[in-house]
RNA sequence: GGACGGGUGGGUGAGUGGUUAAUACCACCAGACUGUAAAUCUGGCGCCCGGAAGGGCUACGGGGGUUCGAAUCCCUCCCCGUCCA
């Protein structure tokens, strides 16, 4: 494998371009895509990888946690095996202490749809993070507002001192739109709202999202809630096993806070919690079970059974989801 | 054997005569998402009927009692913890 094939555009800037594409049509827009959903630790790497074998694919990663360099264990991250035997895009780009946001991460699946399309495979959109799926699915319009700390840090003073009102009248004053739409009960939100109507974006001035134009085979892999539950904790007691809290004494050890956004993903807070704070192990593990417990709960909300656009398949059942893509994939004009 | 302390809903744990189907937190369930998302926020959570308002039933270790009314007071039994023998 050459080496070149690790990831990619770690700055963005230097993504080569094809001098021969495809087609004339948009060269960050896949023709077709495949995408794989569903609740974490439910099988979407393996299937993923099953399909890789039978497609010619190149993996962009819809994981709000496996952008970040050295936190691997943790985040149940691709290995690199399977990354030296398909190019995964979206993985290991940028360092825990850099900042992330939705828009960031459409504006690099751009860059990384173009590298697929250069080599004619086929985009195949893989992660739990339901967001960043479904901006992609969906075609979400993100303004590239970039996030201002010193105004959050004020905007978070206020909130402490003068109340949930008080910001929600800023953000009247700046913005009426925007301020009836707000959840007012959700600081965070109203926090962003200010924020973006001070860079002076007016809410509802641009469509939220716009169909994209790609064919798109979306499967979900999903099982039994309870069955979802066994599954992720017997796969975080494998990741201590496999050394996750040496993962994270070494990641506070190189300066990598508990305050930082990238360490408050699941397993990592508590972890740091009991290395930090002396909070006994079994606890933390036992806290960071349950959020996993909550995050496979959320993640239905994102992907529903009741959605007609995902076809779902059981964990036990791969095999099946496997046909299912090899077929639409051959029924489509879009063969590389 | 004696002296205290304690037994509360799936868990931890408040409550100490009525406003209590019982605070809070966790678990669990449902939902939102103009986007920091593994984040943040909202709702539900004894059982039954109802769309709701509301109604009915059962419940604070077991049994008995006091009271118009008890998780809360008394008696008794069982169990747990600490200390003394």
């Amino acid at each position: 494998m050459p080496e070149e094939r690790r990831d990619s555009g770690v700055e963005g800037e230097d993504i080569p371009f094809s001098p021969v594409m495809p087609d004339d049509r948009d060269p960050d827009v896949p023709d077709r895509l495949i995408a794989i959903v569903g609740p974490t630790a439910a099988g979407k790497t393996e299937l993923a990888m099953r399909l890789a074998q039978i497609i010619p694919v190149e993996v962009i990663g819809a994981d709000s946690r496996q952008v970040y360099r050295h936190m691997d264990i943790g985040t149940a991250k691709p290995s690199t095996r399977d990354q030296d035997l398909v190019q995964h895009h979206l993985v290991d780009i940028i360092d825990p202490s850099d900042d992330f946001s939705l828009s960031e991460y459409i504006c690099r699946v751009k860059q990384a749809n173009r590298i697929v399309k250069s080599n004619y495979n086929v985009p195949i959109l893989v992660g739990g993070t339901g967001q960043y799926v479904m901006a992609i699915l969906e075609g979400w319009n993100v303004p590239r507002i970039a996030p201002d700390p010193e105004l959050r840090a004020r905007l978070e003073d206020d909130l402490v001192t003068n109340g949930l009102e008080h910001i929600l009248d800023e953000l009247r004053s700046l913005d009426v739109a925007a301020w009836e739409s707000v959840d007012k009960r959700n600081p965070r939100r109203v926090i962003r709202a200010i924020e973006r109507a001070r860079s002076g974006h007016r809410w509802g001035e641009k469509p939220v999202r716009e169909r994209p134009s790609f064919e798109a085979t979306v499967v979900g892999v999903s099982g039994e809630r309870a069955e979802l539950h066994a599954r992720a904790d017997r796969r975080f007691d494998q990741m201590m096993t496999d050394g996750f809290l040496d993962e994270v004494r070494w990641l506070l050890k190189s300066g990598y806070g508990p305050e930082l956004p990238a360490m408050s993903g699941i397993g990592y807070s508590e972890l740091a919690d009991h290395l930090l704070n002396g909070t006994d192990l079994q606890l933390a593990i036992q806290r960071a079970k349950f959020r996993t417990h909550r995050y496979i709960r959320q993640q239905s909300n994102w992907f529903k059974t009741s959605d007609e656009r995902i076809t779902w398949f059981d964990s036990a059942g791969i095999d099946k989801a496997v046909d299912f893509v090899r077929a639409a994939f051959e029924d489509s004009p879009h063969k590389a």
